[in-house]
DNA sequence: TACCATAAGAAACATCGTTACCACAAGGGC
DNA sequence: GCCCTTGTGGTAACGATGTTTCTTATGGTA
């Protein structure tokens, strides 16, 4: 295997750089114009390609799709730069929850992606379920560190169940069935302090004033 | 599935039926293949009709997905045929939890028809997520039971908290994020436990039991 | 009975995802 | 260096979709 110093880009340098651009300008398309609005050839025209560059590198609309739904889940960390670096577990877990809920309401169109029906061809496949639930990581850690002594199973446990809650806060609230955004925003705290508080994770209250 | 052009009745009343006929038809077609194989042309064909008669009942397929929307919301009360009369209100409670989650796994098509995203053309109206929201109103009865002197606005808070975890964890069960059925079932019971007693709600573990 | 508004069917239209077919160029073996 | 294999991407066609237009027929009403 050699690797190429020259300016001229090898063919897989060109395939890769294809494919991003086609996945940036769909992510694009998707937030300009909705998720209906992402059809092969508006993309493939977007792109100076046609559409069968979508079927060798995507293999067709599923594999776009479920390059992003990837994409969208990676797109979430976009919205938290600075909260990986709370030193308090408390400060964070409550960040990182507040950042996933701007990022849902900021891009609503890639946020359908990540938990939009399967009738779109959206059938995620084990390996990107892995890689989303990967995301959830940094705040599985700051867990661990709120109570020392907790198992990996036991963060794991109420991972899942902040992010269903977050998840529903934030599904309800874009499809305006649970009141405006202030409504969702005291729901959001209320449950949260009940659900940390329920499952033994110190939290003081007075975080959420801030 | 046809109707009956023998009996002699008004234009209102064939308008009606050809109406539930096709709303029947196009639940049906859902439920059996998906909510991707649900096309104008095959609905049609299934109800002996041409695709006009869903421009004029419906308006479009716009139309009848927000007609299927709120029949998938009316669909939940026959999940909970015997629970309404449950006297114990805390035990109703947990029964109609119970009752939508069996109800969205049961119908996993017609719960993406009341929270797929947009892209399908789904917009609901106004009325129809006030429609929505009428469907809680047992659950936030029997919440008034369980402490009595609780207002309507503190039960439709509540009700809203417990809305968005269900819908959470139902949501993200159905997508294969959270484990299988018995992970989504202690989940479920842990994260009910957990906000109906932040809330105020008597409950007592032992009801979780049966 | 005679008129009219309305509904339903047939067919055309624009658009979609997908796929044959075919040039064409990059990469490897001689 | 040359040729051949391989794969890539453009063109155009295909089937299917939602929608619209035109026409026909039928129920309701004066």
């Amino acid at each position: 295997m050699t690797v190429d110093f020259d300016a001229r880009q090898s063919r897989a340098e060109l395939r890769e750089d294809l494919r991003a651009a086609l996945l940036a300008a769909a992510a694009r398309l998707i937030s300009e114009e909705g998720l209906g609005a992402l059809a092969l050839r508006r993309l493939a025209e977007r792109v100076n390609v046609s559409t069968k560059a979508v079927y060798t590198l995507f293999g067709g609309k599923e594999g776009l799709m479920e390059a992003l739904y990837v994409h969208a889940f990676d797109g979430i960390a976009s919205f938290e730069p600075e909260v990986l670096s709370i030193a308090s577990p408390q400060r964070r877990i409550l960040e990182l929850l507040r950042s996933y809920r701007r990022y849902a309401l900021a891009r609503p169109d890639l946020y359908a992606v990540m938990f939009g029906d399967a009738a779109m061809g959206l059938s995620p496949s084990a390996e990107s379920r892995r890689h989303a639930w990967n995301t959830t990581r940094p705040m599985r850690q700051a867990l661990r560190e709120c109570r020392p002594g907790m198992t990996a199973e036991e963060a794991d446990f109420i991972m899942r169940a902040l992010w269903s809650a977050v998840h529903g806060i934030v599904s309800l609230e874009l499809r305006q069935l649970i009141g405006g955004h202030d409504m969702a925003t005291r729901l959001f705290d209320e449950s949260f302090t009940g659900l940390l508080r329920h499952f033994g994770v110190p939290f003081d209250r007075e975080l959420l004033k801030e």
